[in-house]
DNA sequence: GACAATTGTTGTCGTCAACAACAATCTTTC
DNA sequence: GAAAGATTGTTGTTGACGACAACAATTGTC
């Protein structure tokens, strides 16, 4: 008789499952979500949850979030950017780049460089330390990734990378 | 894969906008994301935004937001679920859906009812006006699930869901 | 040279996830 | 049957994040 809480009162339930005459097992696990189950938006935000808190995890001993980590992979890959080129090119306001590039440059990963052309705007590198450290992050992100695939399967990695590259 | 990534070609398209404002396809255009592009987690996070400013816009007319509607779904589909039970299924803070219910209960679309078995717990009903208002709200989410469609294909769309269907 | 636009910065506001603490209420254990 | 522990709803804080507005310095345009 410890069914207490978990018995859904099922007055007016509908029928979702015929005839799971099965114990409860936990609280949410006989709730039915049929309608939501054809939301793309549910589905993408709760893997984007997963994936970001796997991300952080496998990132966790370098304490790179990813949002770091797309700031410094766009400035490795493009040396000399500007912070509006940055916050246009990954969508994120300029506003909020500040702060990422104050906390990054704090740790001496980045650096700003008064540029010489346009003397409002500044020229964005990765010092050595930070170089060096991306080569490492890049690592623990390709990690990352092999979760994922042992998450949701190699070929649907790939199919899901195809179909979503128009985004990034 | 060392500093030799300056890759900002010379692509140049110098499509300078005349005195008018708001040209917005130049700066960020051809900045290398070589280094994102394989990355699972970029993608669906930028997927993800794309996909609730444009659930926040197709709804915008009855003032309700991806969570709010998850939660008026699950409680429609389940009437008489506890707060812990809602909360668990949705994968939200039990914190969190206080305030969400307290706004939604205001708004005169769901009501605790003190539980008699339980009587820390509350039982969750839509009220007869919530209900309603949820079939309006479904017409909507399904125009906004066309968006979807036309943004990434039909097919890729259901490809996706598949996909994403264990984290439902 | 006057005027508009851009860049970086600071600030506020609201959403959201993650915790922590608490009173009221079960549940377990002795 | 009472004490100890766990659960439920609630309040509060913290921090990451997106959106906006205002500002000084600088650049571009007319």
């Amino acid at each position: 008789m410890t069914a207490t809480a978990a018995r859904v009162d099922s007055r007016h339930t509908p029928r979702k499952r015929a005839g799971n005459g099965a114990a409860p097992r936990d609280v949410a696990d006989d709730v039915g979500l049929d309608a939501l189950a054809g939301h793309a938006g549910y589905a993408v935000r709760r893997f984007q949850i997963w994936i970001f808190q796997d991300f952080i995890k496998t990132l966790g001993e370098v304490d790179i979030r990813p949002t770091q980590y797309s700031v410094l992979t766009v400035i490795g890959a493009n040396p000399g950017l500007s912070q509006m080129a940055v916050a246009k090119r990954l969508g994120i306001e300029r506003a909020r780049l500040v702060h990422l590039l104050d906390s990054l440059e704090q740790r001496k990963l980045v650096k700003r460089i008064k540029s010489k052309e346009d003397r409002r705007s500044h020229a964005l590198h990765l010092t050595a330390q930070g170089e060096t450290a991306l080569a490492k992050f890049k690592r623990l992100a390709a990690e990352h990734e092999r979760h994922v695939e042992a998450k949701i399967g190699r070929e649907n990695r790939a199919q899901l990378l195809r179909i979503l590259a128009g985004f990034t």
